[in-house]
DNA sequence: TGTAAGATCCTA
DNA sequence: AGGATCTTACAT
C-alpha cells in the first residue's frame, strides 16, 4: 500500500515537513512513461528568516517557485554543473522548500555507467547526484508534484514507521552542509546507518 | 559590463 | 585540501 503526498500535507513549515519527509518516496516518470522510485532518507528545510534560504533578500526570478503555495518543485542549478532538488512547503506567499539530499533508489536507471553501479547506493547520495540519478534539470523547475506529472511523493509505508516506533530505524537530526550561512541551525535530518546519507554528521 | 559567491562533487 | 565550472545576483 502506498499513497500519494498532496499539497495539504506539505502545507506546513519546511522544518516539520523536513524530517517527516525521511521514509517517503520520491517517484520520478519520464517522459517515456518509465518509473523510478526512491527512499528519501536525508533532507534539509529551509525558511523564512533563515540566512541560508535562497529567497531570504526577496523574491528573484530563480528563486519565485519557493513563494508558491506548497506541493511544487523548486529546481535550481549549483556551481554551474549541478541541479537539486526541493519540495516547497507552507503557504502561499512564505518562501520556504526542503532540499533532498539523498534517496535509496530501488531499481538502478538503465543510463547509469558502469563505474557508478559498483556503488549502487551510492548513485543518488547528495543532491547534485540525486538529480543525475533522475534527470531532473530546470525544465522540472515549478513543475506540480502530483501523480502523473514528472515528479510526485508517497508516504510512508507502515512497515518504515513500525520500525521507527520500535526502534529499530532512527532519525538524526544535525546542522545543514556546504552552507557558508545559518550553519548552526540544525535543519537537517537523515536516516542512521543508510549508505546513502551524503556525509557524516 | 564586471565580479564575487555558491544548498556540489571528484581527485589527490 | 583544492579545483572544475558557470549561473545568479547585485554593483558599477
Amino acid at each position: 500500500m502506498t499513497s500519494y503526498i498532496d499539497a495539504t500535507w506539505l502545507t506546513r513549515p519546511s522544518t516539520l515537513v523536513a524530517p517527516e519527509l525521511i521514509g517517503c518516496t520520491l517517484v520520478r516518470q519520464m517522459s517515456d512513461g518509465c518509473i523510478l522510485r526512491g527512499l528519501i532518507v536525508e533532507t534539509e528545510a529551509y525558511a523564512p528568516d533563515d540566512p541560508a534560504m535562497h529567497a531570504y533578500r526577496g523574491r528573484t526570478n530563480r528563486n519565485q517557485v519557493m513563494f508558491d503555495a506548497a506541493g511544487k518543485a523548486y529546481v535550481y542549478l549549483i556551481y554551474g554543473s549541478y541541479h537539486c532538488l526541493n519540495v516547497v512547503t507552507d503557504r502561499d506567499g512564505i518562501a520556504s522548500a526542503v532540499l533532498l539530499r539523498a534517496l535509496e533508489l530501488e531499481q538502478i536507471p538503465t543510463w547509469v555507467d558502469q563505474k557508478e553501479r559498483l556503488k549502487p547506493h551510492r548513485i543518488a547520495a547528495g543532491p547534485g547526484k540525486l538529480c543525475r540519478a533522475l534527470k531532473i534539470d530546470l525544465t522540472l523547475n515549478a513543475t506540480l508534484l502530483e501523480i502523473g506529472q514528472p515528479l510526485w511523493l508517497e508516504h510512508r509505508h507502515p512497515e518504515f514507521e513500525q520500525q521507527l516506533e520500535q526502534g529499530n530505524l532512527s532519525l538524526i537530526q544535525t546542522t545543514r552542509i556546504g552552507l557558508t550561512k545559518g550553519v548552526d541551525l540544525p535543519w537537517r535530518w537523515y536516516l542512521l546507518n543508510s549508505l546513502a546519507v551524503s556525509k557524516k554528521g
